[in-house]
RNA sequence: GGGCGCGUAGCUCAGUUGGUUAGAGCACCUCGCUUACACCGAGGGGGUCGCCCGUUCGAGUCGGGCCGCGCCCA
């Protein structure tokens, strides 16, 4: 160790990486059960990503439960990977292409899905070497990605076993379809957007005399209407139900039905129906069995069904087309703004148009059953269990998935049709010819929904179907933790579909994390400009403090990223090293060569029983109080990781290793570390050099064991410090500390605790009364409690001590320390004043206190009703409180 | 429109089942290079816990209403 006085973790970061790797602790061995070994199945990053603060918080959680469940002595699997992101993959690839002016179509679909495998090679994936930055114990030898050839056959079998299931079908339904990407869309690819349009009212005429006033914002689909409907509870309109309506422009007689979904108190109260554009619309057509009318493509634009001077024309240009031609009749009664939220694309940023469209279906009806009861039941917990309702309220009213993209990028439908016949195969191994007629085969163009392939990711990265020793060791995982926004998306089919293919849920714990927004409370985002590189942070403060830093900062509310905390994380790993190089500088040599756990046989046998035998039996009051707060840490800690309380985990090292053992106990012992063996003037050590060599043996193994304890947060500094410690295994493969119940010591605890309280009120004594840093106080205690610290209390708050008749000098000051009171007697360097105000300061606090509390003992009801514990606690607060008060 | 959550110190946040004088980090002020650490140490100032009503002997904590903000789903 240098001489340096900061941790450099640009230096340390990649040398300890490196070691792990090399380990190959991260990597274990497929053996044993499922239900005793570890495992985490990560979220798989897009493979076109890079690392984003959201990644950075999702991975340092996991990576705190795996390396707290690796030194439990688990055998423990963090299981790495990619998906294919088919959408926004093929995106990119074809942005390259367009730059070389070359579209996809130009190339050819296998000459295009070969560009994009080239693409990935160069360029996916890198956020696996981001990971690693950030110290995120994955194996990375068994990394997957949802193309690999295993992978695709786990998607065929069981698109194929759902298929024969009847789960999966094709049908002509409305889908949200993308022109943009030129692809169907699911549900949950759609985010709205508010956004002020023009609300037209359109009058129709009816066909016998008479009008009806339509009110729509998207004049142009009235090419495609087919009815006209009203509520049927609608008396303004009961007798209009059953005629007809002439549509403009077009001349098609419109049937008027009367349907629930209208609303009265829109517009008119009486709907165009358009039941190839609109999903409303849809469904009201196919309950009163309308006809179905196109008028709007694939590319966005009006259709040749439409006409001239229709076809051809983009939505908006139609629009302009149709509202001036019914102007041109007279028939637009009124066209006002109108606010309201437009679904677009959060793929392709398009609006969604939907289209009537031939796709792949999933029936998620029956697989939902037994998803809700297993989180129903408690077999999946959800963490918080606020999500849990919003997790059975949505699958509740799931509805079919469509999971077949017009896209090249993905996993190809197994499914061929025959040329002759029409038959359809779908198998995973097609037949050569028509199983019908004999007929040639062509495989159907569309690729699957990425989720598809992703929900079968716990089971499919480890090998699934066949049952290898990777699925009988690592199935079913753990736990899966994740922000809200994918619990739909993904969480909730993962396990539909673990509990179809495996029979078991596929993690018993979901541990939903907080989102981290930007400082001002938006979104962190790089459209916005709001993002924060997580990268840049750990160039600037190292892996550990953006940790340390992400983990205390997120409870389970959405949080605004705290530089802050980052730096308390640093500032964090900045104090152990310091606390390190202090005990190695510091601590009697050959009791650090004794305790190191790497000592080769030549230590001394003698001295290492001393060691342990100083650890068991500690002599001085503040070596039974550190090594009694270190048990209650740990207990502590345990408990936090266990139950997903990360940001008290983060903190509670902070507090333990910074206001325990660096503030209160270093400095205690320093004295003790620094005197000789046999100096004079009484800092003589009696004992010959026993006492350094126990105090010097409890040091390092309170500071082992911190690190120890804090290495799941703060991975690097403790490695790099365990190793300067003398270890040469690696802590990552070392123990996690157990709690030693017989070293909890409340006696010790209690006193110094007291002693603790009395110096802090001594200095600030001292500080109030401009007394010199370096002058000692005359003092007298007159307080009981305080047998074994009176050196700590002399030594830490400067005082000293004498007994009563040894000195004359009046008190100056009674200061009010548990169990009694310290005198100041007077003498040099005392602002008197200063104390004056203080007293008067500290007189009237202390009588407001004194009056609130005796308000509250003299109310019949406190005295009757609250328990009596709570009575006699608030009686000797009085009683203590007043004589403090006079004292002063 | 439905659901969830949040308003506590200048800022970002903690505050178990209601019960000592409401805490932390940062920022601010004073002092200190005392042989681990100035990315430090010691001390200090700073809050009518969004507002109103209620339950209770007692409310930051429980209930209702209002105001402000965020997210999810329609």
């Amino acid at each position: 160790m240098s001489e340096q006085t900061r941790f450099d973790p640009a230096e340390v970061e990649p040398r300890i990486t490196e070691r792990w790797l090399a380990s190959g602790l991260f990597s274990p061995e497929p053996a044993g059960d499922a239900a005793d070994n570890y495992s985490i199945a990560i979220p798989p990053p897009n493979v076109t990503g890079s690392l984003h603060m959201g990644h950075a918080l999702n991975n340092s959680i996991q990576d705190v439960l795996i390396r707290y469940h690796r030194m439990r002595g688990q055998r423990t699997k963090w299981i790495l990977g990619t998906d294919h992101a088919g959408i926004a993959t093929q995106t990119r690839v074809e942005k390259t292409l367009a730059e070389e002016g070359v579209s996809r179509h130009e190339l050819g679909r296998d000459a295009f899905v070969e560009r994009v495998w080239e693409w990935r090679s160069h360029y996916g994936g890198q956020i696996v070497e981001q990971l690693k930055r950030l110290g995120s114990s994955c194996d990375y030898t068994h990394e997957r990605f949802t193309l690999d050839e295993d992978y695709a056959r786990a998607v065929v079998e069981a698109f194929v076993a759902l298929y024969r299931k009847g789960y999966i079908y094709r049908d002509r339904y409305i889908v949200n379809w993308d022109p943009g990407s030129r692809s169907a869309i699911s549900d949950l690819e759609v985010e709205s957007r508010p956004q002020t349009d023009t609300l037209y009212s359109i009058r129709y005429d009816l066909e016998g005399g008479g009008t009806v006033t339509i009110a729509t914002v998207r004049p142009e689909t009235m090419l495609a209407d087919t009815a006209i409907a009203v509520n049927p509870s609608d008396e303004r309109y009961a007798d209009l139900v059953g005629r007809i309506a002439i549509l403009p422009l077009v001349g098609r007689r419109l049937p008027i039905i009367a349907d629930d979904y209208v609303k009265t108190d829109f517009g008119t109260g009486q709907l165009k129906v358009t039941p190839a554009h609109d999903p409303n619309d849809f469904e009201i057509g196919q309950r009163h069995g309308l006809e179905v009318i196109s008028v709007i493509g694939e590319d966005g634009r009006i259709t040749d069904e439409a006409g001239a001077p229709y076809a051809g024309m983009t939505a908006a240009e139609a629009q302009a087309a149709v509202v001036s031609a019914l102007g041109d009749e007279g028939r637009i009664v009124a066209a006002e703004p109108y606010d309201h939220e437009v679904p677009y694309s959060h793929r392709s940023g398009v609006r969604i148009e939907p289209l009537i469209s031939l796709q792949w279906f999933m029936n998620m009806q029956a697989l939902a059953a037994p998803a809700v009861s297993a989180v129903e039941e408690g077999r999946v917990r959800i963490v918080p269990e606020s999500n849990r309702r919003v997790y059975l309220e949505w699958m509740d009213k799931i509805r079919p998935w469509c999971i077949s993209r017009q896209l090249w990028w993905g996993h190809r439908l197994p499914v061929y049709y025959c040329d002759e016949c029409a038959e359809v195969h779908v198998a995973s191994s097609p037949p050569e010819r028509c199983e019908r007629c004999g007929g040639p085969l062509h495989q159907d163009d569309d690729v699957l929904d990425t989720w598809f392939s992703s929900a079968l990711w716990p089971f499919a990265t480890l090998g699934w179907p066949d049952q290898t020793a990777q699925l009988r060791a690592f199935y079913p995982t753990d736990v899966l933790v994740t922000a809200r926004d994918i619990l739909f998306l993904w969480v909730a089919r993962m396990i539909m579909m673990g509990i179809e293919f495996t029979g078991a849920e596929p993690f018993s714990d979901v541990y939903v994390h907080s989102v981290i927004q930007a400082p001002d409370g938006r979104r962190m985002s790089k459209s916005l400009g709001t993002g924060i590189d997580p990268l840049q942070e750990i160039d600037a403060h190292g892996a550990d403090a953006v940790r340390f830093g992400l983990l205390a900062m997120s409870s389970t509310q959405d949080v605004r990223y705290s530089e802050e905390k980052i730096k308390q994380g640093q500032a964090l790993a900045t104090k152990l090293f310091n606390a390190v190089r202090f005990v190695l500088t510091t601590a009697d040599e050959r009791v650090l060569d004794a305790m190191s756990p790497s000592r080769d046989g030549s230590a001394d046998d003698a001295l290492v029983s001393e060691c342990a035998r100083a650890i068991d039996a500690p002599l001085a009051v503040e070596d039974r109080w550190i090594l009694s707060r270190l048990q209650r840490i740990k207990a502590a800690q345990a408990l936090r990781i266990e139950s997903f309380d990360f940001s008290h985990a983060a903190l509670g090292l902070y507090e333990f290793i910074y206001a325990e053992l660096c503030d209160w106990y270093l400095e205690l012992v320093k004295h003790r570390l620094t005197r000789a063996p046999n100096g004079d003037d009484g800092q003589m050590d009696a004992t010959g050099g026993a006492d350094r060599r126990a105090v010097s043996a409890i040091l390092v193994h309170v500071l082992r064991e911190t690190l120890a304890l804090a290495h799941p947060v703060i991975p690097f500094v403790t490695e790099e410090l365990w190793s300067s410690l003398g270890a040469t295994e690696l802590l990552a493969g070392s123990a996690y500390p157990v709690v030693r119940e017989a070293l909890i010591d409340e006696t010790a605890e209690a006193a110094m605790g007291r002693a603790i309280e009395a110096i802090v009120r001594v200095r600030g004594f001292r500080d109030s009364a401009a007394v010199k840093p370096g002058t000692a106080l005359a003092a007298r205690l007159r307080a009981s409690g305080y047998e074994t610290t009176l050196g700590a209390l002399s030594r830490l708050a400067r005082l000293t001590i004498t007994e009563d008749g040894d000195s004359d000098a009046p008190v100056a000051a009674s200061l009010p320390v548990p169990g009694g009171s310290v005198e100041i007697l007077s003498g040099d360097g005392l602002d008197l004043a200063a104390i004056n105000e203080r007293r008067e300061q500290a007189r009237e606090r202390l009588l407001g206190v004194i009056a609130r509390a005796q308000a509250k003992l003299s109310n019949p009801g406190f005295l009757a009703k609250a328990p009596p514990a709570v009575v006699e606690a608030e009686q000797a607060k009085v009683a203590r409180l007043q004589h403090e008060l006079s004292n002063l």
